[in-house]
DNA sequence: CACATTCGAGGCATGGTGTCTCGATATAGT
DNA sequence: ACTATATCGAGACACCATGCCTCGAATGTG
């Protein structure tokens, strides 16, 4: 579910009318954060929101329909910052760096707990799952280092293919419950470069 | 949380006392079974529960301590089944069958559902999260099938690395909703493969 | 037959939901 | 300045799920 208004901070308003007020929306922004880490997800309420901002109830369901909502646009631009690696150089670092990144985030970064929470309620609220589509953060995140190597190694792979192939082994293991500790970036790397070479020659 | 008294059907009790009832505990598996289809899991309430299976609250309370819980009694079982997959000759045959099985649960299976919702509710809720650990669902499936493929490819890589090569992709193709018909399960396959025979070369 | 335990049913206090109303405040157009 | 408009914080409201408790009835064991 979309913000009813689904305008941000700048858009245009009817004439007339107070204007929307900067310091509630960061304070609530800045209060879903708080209490995703001090409460979690699941116990983190619209009310419990409002008075942690130390705003009214009407205020924080004028803006957002749901606590998935606020989270989403709470945590993006750290997630992107945090997912966002520049070339390291050879290949192998290049993808070695990224998936340190990536465990990084998904398994101990604020940001990845709040991303892993919204994935989990797109599971079971299509709302949350449109919310979701519409900014891919970790496709985007891979995207770059994909077609940088795919490039480089000259290899003839679909782009949605080789992130799959790239995010979801650690992916996989972090969302099942598994030890990131056991996780080895480079190590995953080798067998996603193992994989490309495979390809050309096949 | 487990359930407060965390025996079975046919377990000791205290002795004396009225026994079980096996039709109130079918009833209850099988209103969640379809609550979780007509209005989701999250949607899916105790109370809910114990009136569709015409049950008494504390009947429910007295087992389970979660809905969670009576989830994955309830969908263990089917998993575990949709998900077997017999020897099917060659390695890559074997590998597409067992990919095909994987994406048919995960993305249209109602037991697929319920473990998708079982996962999420495990992100935000450590009781939910040991209950999956103590039966690894995904990974037992695969162990049968990376074992039989490794050893026939005479190749050296852990079980645990190599389950998660195999079913990392498609798991986060599905869970992050992305389109699971744009899922080719024998590309999947060859692409394990070719990490495979690199693997071997290196 | 006494005892233990479950059964279905429903009462209860607690707390979150989402809507509504209130008086106050801030901006745009006249 | 004055009016129209839309926001603000605060809180009342009806509704519903939670999880515990109690009740009388039912069903087993020693």
């Amino acid at each position: 579910m979309v913000s009813r208004y689904s305008r941000g901070m700048n858009e245009e308003r009817g004439r007339g009318g107070r204007p929307r007020s900067e310091q509630a929306r960061t304070a609530v922004l800045q209060a879903v954060d708080d209490l995703l880490l001090e409460v979690g997800y699941a116990a983190m309420t619209m009310k419990g929101i409002a008075e942690r901002a130390g705003v009214g109830r009407q205020t924080v369901y004028r803006w957002w329909s749901t606590k998935a909502e606020i989270l989403f646009e709470a945590s993006v631009a750290d997630a992107e910052e945090e997912l966002a690696i520049g070339p390291a150089g050879a290949p192998l670092d290049d993808l070695t760096a990224y998936l340190e990144a990536l465990v990084r985030f998904l398994a101990h970064s604020p940001a990845g707990a709040a991303y892993r929470a919204l994935l989990a309620a797109a599971q079971q609220d299509s709302a949350v799952a449109e919310l979701l589509a519409s900014k891919d953060v970790l496709g985007d995140s891979a995207r770059g280092v994909v077609e940088r190597v795919v490039r480089q190694e000259a290899a003839s792979i679909p782009v949605d293919l080789a992130t799959a192939l790239l995010i979801g082994p650690p992916f996989f293991w972090i969302l099942s419950g598994r030890d990131p500790s056991g996780l080895a970036a480079r190590e995953l790397a080798e067998a996603f470069m193992d994989g490309l070479h495979a390809r050309k020659a096949r």
